[in-house]
RNA sequence: GCCGGGAUACUCAAGUGGUCUACGAGGUCAGACUGUAAAUCUGAUGCCUUCGGGCUUCCCAGGUUCGAAUCCUGGUCCCGGCA
C-alpha cells in the first residue's frame, strides 16, 4: 500500500520512529534517512507545551522548523495526558504541565488545531486511551468519549481543510478505543470507518503490551476494515518480531520509543540473541571485537566493535546514544523490509 | 627526631558512646522499558538463613563501659610542617 501524503509516499508496511519534541533523540535528520526513515512521529502535547504549536506555525511548520522534509505524523496527545492524572470530562481533559506545573485544557477541537498549526501530515484524533485492565464500563464509558470526541476532532479538520484545497490538507485518522473486550472494538471499529477517513488507527494499552493481545486485538476487527485503507497500531514494537506479528494481523502501521529507547539503555537488537537483544553494558562485552549483530548493514555494525559500544556505555559518551539509536532503528527498518520481500514473493 | 593531621565496605566518603552492617556518591550485578515527563527508573551489593532471624565487620592488639567505628593505652602505616 501507498499513503500519499502532503511531503511524499509512504511505502506500508511501515514502522515510524518516534521524535516525540520534533526530535528522535540523538538523530540527526540526514541518520534519520540513511537508516531508512520514511515517516516519523511527533507529539502534539509535547509540542504544544514547547515550543508553542502557533511558534512552530509562525516559523513556517514543523517540517522547515526541524528541518525534516519528509512525512510527520503528530500523535494528538491523548495517551501522554493519560499519565499526568487528568480530569477527563466529555468536554476535554484538564490535567498539569509537566514542565511547570501550570494547568492546561486540551479539547478535541484544540487538540487537532494544534496539529494543524504544528503542520503534521497526518493529525490523530484526540482520544481517550484506555489503560490496561480497564472495567468494561470504563473502557465503554472511554470508548464513547472517543466518539464524541472523533466528531470534534473531524468538525474542527474540515473547518480547516475547506478553507484549503482538499489536496494540500493534513489527513486525519481516527482512533479505535475498546479495551480488551471484542464488542466495544467491533462497535468501535464500525463508527470510526463510518466517518470515512483516511486512516483508521487502533490504539489503548491492549495495543503493543504484547504481541499476542496485539494480534487478538487486531483480528478482533479487522474484517470491518476497508482494506485500502492504512491500519496504524499504536505503539507496537518493542521487539522486531511485534513488527512482523502485527503486520501479519493486518496492520500497515506502527510506531514505538523501543528502538531509539532501548538502544540508549544499552540494549541492541541481535538477531542471533534470546530476546532478540544484547545488553551491551554487560562485563562480557568488555573485550569483544564483534559487530553488534553479524548480518546487519547499519554504520555502526559497519564501523565498531561491541568492545567500543560497551565502552561508550560505561563512559556516557554521546556518541553511544547516536551509534546505538542507529543500529535499533536499521535493524528495525530491515526487519520490516525482509518481511516486505517475503510477502511479495 | 619533634609537632600536627589521618587510617571506615570494591573506590571515594559521612558518622565521634547505644537508634550502626554503618549516610551519601561512584562502581558492580540484576530488572524494567508500549501513540518517549525516559542519555531514564527500580532493586541488590559483609556472611549465613527454614526469611522469624542468626553471625561477623570500621588499620592491629589490649583496655574502660551494661554497651565502642566513636573514649583510653600501646603498636603499624600514610600525609603536612619543622629539624
Amino acid at each position: 500500500m501507498l499513503i500519499t501524503t502532503l511531503h511524499g509516499p509512504v511505502s506500508t508496511p511501515v514502522f515510524m520512529p518516534v521524535g516525540t519534541a520534533a526530535a528522535v533523540k540523538s538523530l540527526s535528520r540526514q541518520d534519520l534517512e540513511q537508516v531508512g526513515a520514511q515517516i516519523i512521529l511527533a507529539n502534539n502535547y509535547h509540542l504544544y507545551l514547547r515550543p508553542g504549536s502557533h511558534n512552530i506555525k509562525r516559523l513556517g511548520g514543523i517540517h522547515k522548523f526541524m528541518n525534516w522534509p519528509h512525512p510527520i505524523l503528530t500523535d494528538s496527545g491523548g495517551f501522554q495526558i493519560q499519565s499526568l492524572h487528568p480530569k477527563i470530562t466529555n468536554e476535554g481533559a484538564e490535567f498539569k504541565s509537566h514542565i511547570d506545573g501550570s494547568t492546561h485544557f486540551l479539547t478535541p477541537e484544540t487538540a487537532t488545531q494544534s496539529q494543524l498549526d504544528i503542520g503534521s501530515d497526518i493529525i490523530m484524533a484526540f482520544d481517550h486511551s484506555i489503560p490496561k485492565n480497564a472495567s468494561y464500563e470504563y473502557a465503554k464509558e472511554a470508548m464513547s468519549r472517543t466518539h464524541l470526541w472523533l466528531l470534534r476532532c473531524i468538525k474542527t479538520w474540515k473547518q480547516h481543510t475547506s478553507t484549503l484545497k482538499l489536496l494540500h490538507s493534513p489527513a486525519l485518522y481516527g482512533i479505535i478505543q475498546g479495551g480488551e473486550f471484542p464488542d466495544l472494538l467491533r462497535e468501535s471499529a464500525k463508527f470510526v470507518v463510518a466517518q470515512d477517513l483516511p486512516g483508521i488507527a487502533i490504539g489503548g494499552a491492549v495495543i503493543g503490551s504484547n504481541p499476542r493481545q496485539t494480534s487478538e486485538t487486531i483480528a478482533a476487527v479487522r474484517d470491518l476494515l476497508p482494506k485500502n485503507l492504512p491500519l496504524y497500531a499504536m505503539g507496537v514494537g518493542t521487539r522486531p518480531s511485534d513488527l512482523i506479528n502485527v503486520f501479519k494481523a493486518g496492520a500497515n502501521m506502527c510506531d514505538c520509543v523501543a528502538p531509539t529507547r532501548l538502544a540508549r539503555a544499552g540494549l541492541l537488537y541481535n538477531s542471533e540473541s534470546k530476546n532478540e537483544r544484547i545488553d551491551i553494558s554487560k562485563s562480557q562485552f568488555k573485550l569483544d571485537q564483534n559487530p553488534v549483530d553479524s548480518q546487519c548493514d547499519c554504520t555502526t555494525c559497519r564501523d565498531y566493535t561491541r568492545a567500543y559500544l560497551h565502552h561508550l556505555f560505561k563512559s556516557r559518551e554521546l556518541t553511544y546514544y547516536r551509534l546505538a539509536s542507529i543500529h535499533n532503528l536499521r535493524f528495525t527498518f530491515k526487519t520490516v523490509s525482509i518481511f516486505t520481500q517475503t510477502q511479495a514473493v
